[in-house]
DNA sequence: GGATGGTTGCGCACACTGTGCGCGGCATGG
DNA sequence: CCATGCCGCGCACAGTGTGCGCAACCATCC
């Protein structure tokens, strides 16, 4: 247990400084984003960060308030993985919002623990990299003929659909990556229980059986872009009539 | 320290047992949440827990395998709260689908933490409350003409809207119930801040200032309103295609 | 030069968490 | 009457977030 060094002897390395970038900000949330997509949102400690960085947990602290607002920093980087596109003409606006859902669904199943964790932050955070992106996506319902307040609120109603969807998508895949199984043959284990638990109701079963035999990735790209359609066709249904 | 009773000497009354209806799973939910509903997801504690039932922590585990197991309990007795109407003529399912929408939404607001844990209990729970809801939710479109497959789809496109505009909600309300003030002070607050922030974009501020001086619980169910007459146009736009 | 003051990393400690283990009392059934 | 099961509990362990104060560094100024 002497090894630890007590007195830095003269022997001991002085340790050249700066060769390691030391601890920043932008340092510890990188860090903390590749903890989160290796391990989850429960396995993220302070201990734990700090020494994946060769650092004690309380040194963080000297560039983070604590770990609530450590999970603001990293949401809104995360945020800042998303990109809308520049309006192009204005009857390009449902092309231009469907890429923004998709990539704003990629980015959550990306980092599935983003959808447990928009729960717990406010809108106290609303960072800089979130204001920007709900400033750009704004101007594609605007350039789409939605007078301002309209746009909010189509904007809101399509992102809340992206976000309840997408979460309990990255829900499930949590579940099964945990499992170490794959995603075919969870859904191959639990389909007859869930038919046997629908035994009354036949119908029910068909929508599970149908998509039996596809890989649920398809399946859930699918149900995805179902549902997408049917927002963006209410959007349309709005916008018509003005 | 003495006090504590190291032997049940005779005068101490031996419990007349059954005086509490004792732990029970029921009794043991309910509790928890009420604690939730008090405290809010962070301040649930099995020792907490168990004080409130004049019990220790350690005894609930008699009935209830672990914190998560108790949670998922939690989260089906809570949808257990939420009623399907009957379906009366296949012509109101939009009234039908409305009513559900909001009940669920009421449900996610009553108890501000659902949503923060909605995306950590994957479909593993799916408890027999929220089975039966969503038989009965998907009988509505069926009713309505959808056939299975289609049902199926349009029912988790509505239902991901509810849950993503109610969480969002949700983690405000609770933000805002927490720190002591009211919710139209919040706004006032935060109202000046967020239109310097769009001070670039004067139009970005228009929807703040629309909604200044009313009420804001009126401000969202208008929102929530908006959006779900989004959702179920599109909804209809898809059944009149077939 | 040498002193000074601010910044950074870190060890320690505290209060708290979930939960496995085993004890001792209780109710029931033979 | 004893035996068998169940139930509540105290103890203990590993792990958490984080406040406090020390020691080493850096840049600045006398």
């Amino acid at each position: 247990m002497q090894d630890k060094q007590a007195i830095p002897s003269v022997w001991t390395r002085p340790k050249k400084k700066k060769e390691q970038p030391a601890l920043s900000v932008e340092h510890i949330v990188a860090e903390a984003i590749g903890l989160l997509d290796e391990e989850g949102i429960e396995q993220l400690s302070m201990r734990k960060l700090g020494a994946r960085m060769n650092a004690g947990a309380t040194s963080l602290y000297r560039h983070v308030a604590n770990k609530d607002e450590l999970i603001e920093l990293v949401v809104d980087e995360v945020y800042g993985e998303l990109t809308v596109p520049k309006v192009t003409t204005p009857e390009r606006w449902r092309e231009n919002a469907t890429e923004v859902a998709g990539s704003l669904r990629a980015m959550m199943l990306r980092h599935p623990w983003v959808g447990t964790v928009l729960g717990q932050v406010g809108l106290k955070s609303l960072g800089p990299n979130l204001a920007r992106l709900s400033g750009e996506f704004m101007a594609v319902f605007q350039a789409a003929g939605f007078p301002v307040l309209d746009a909010d609120k189509v904007m809101n109603t399509l992102i809340s659909y992206v976000i309840g969807m997408a979460t309990s998508e990255a829900a499930w895949l949590q579940l099964v990556t945990r499992s170490g199984k794959t995603e075919a043959e969870w859904v191959a284990e639990l389909l007859p229980r869930a038919i046997e638990a629908a035994a009354d109701r036949a119908d029910l079963a068909e929508p599970l059986l149908a998509s039996s035999g596809v890989d649920p990735a398809v399946v859930r790209d699918d149900n995805f872009a179902y549902g997408l359609e049917t927002v963006l066709d209410g959007c349309a249904a709005r916008l018509a009539r003005l």
